[in-house]
DNA sequence: TGTCGGATCGTG
DNA sequence: ACGATCCGACAC
């Protein structure tokens, strides 16, 4: 069974589907809820040459090892024993490549969205990042290898919605990973919308009026 | 068995 | 700027 995101999963670079990744609905169906975002920021780990990458010089453990697998499945982790945190596998399989999807626009359940995300106050505070993110859609480990190009399993892609225009793309240097060094810290692997009010951290233009 | 530090977040 | 909070990785 052949799809266009299995395709792009398997066959491009991961930078290049971090960039694509944008635009993409996330979907889904844990705790029995839909729920799902349109996808707005994204970061690239490119193994085994990456140092920010869990899987730096092809290290191959417990918690790494789906990213060895197929393309297309979830890999999923703690971090700082608090945020869980959920990425896409690319390919091609034995290369443990992998796109951390950091935040999107919620798309469906919108009501359950901001209930998991403690947001019933009236307030702003229109927090984001890859830990809201997942807290939002009810992923965690559970959900670690499950593969996303099911239409039937509780988490999926989509990318039959509308383009992204090149142009609406933004690069920067990925969030939070100083401990990597040079030159992964300057390399220009995070990707999210420009101007969407759904992205983590700084925005490369810095409105300047 | 023990230590160490992290792909974060929200408050101060 | 900082503390919460816990697991994976590695040293011993």
């Amino acid at each position: 069974m052949s799809s266009v995101l299995a395709d792009l999963l398997r066959g491009e670079d991961v930078v290049h589907i971090a960039r694509s990744l944008i635009g993409v609905e996330l979907i889904s169906w844990a705790g029995g809820v839909e729920t799902a975002v349109r996808i707005t920021e994204t970061e690239a780990y490119r193994a085994p040459e990456d140092r920010a990458s869990h899987a730096f010089g092809n290290r191959r453990t417990g918690r790494t090892e789906v990213m060895f697998g197929p393309p297309g499945h979830a890999y999923v982790y703690l971090c700082y024993g608090i945020h869980e945190m959920f990425n896409v596998v690319t390919g091609p399989e034995g290369q443990a490549h992998a796109v951390l999807i950091r935040a999107g626009a919620p798309s469906r359940g919108l009501e359950t969205i901001l209930q998991r995300r403690n947001m019933e106050r009236p307030g702003p505070k229109l927090s984001s990042g890859p830990g809201v993110l997942t807290r939002a859609l009810g992923i965690d480990r559970r959900h670690n290898g499950v593969d996303l190009c099911r239409t039937a399993g509780p988490l999926r892609l989509d990318m039959t919605g509308p383009p992204i225009a090149a142009a609406d793309i933004v690069a920067t240097p990925r969030i939070g990973i100083h401990f990597a060094g040079e030159p992964w810290i300057s390399q220009p692997w995070r990707f999210h919308l420009r101007d969407s009010p759904y992205v983590s951290g700084p925005r490369q233009a810095l409105k300047k009026r």
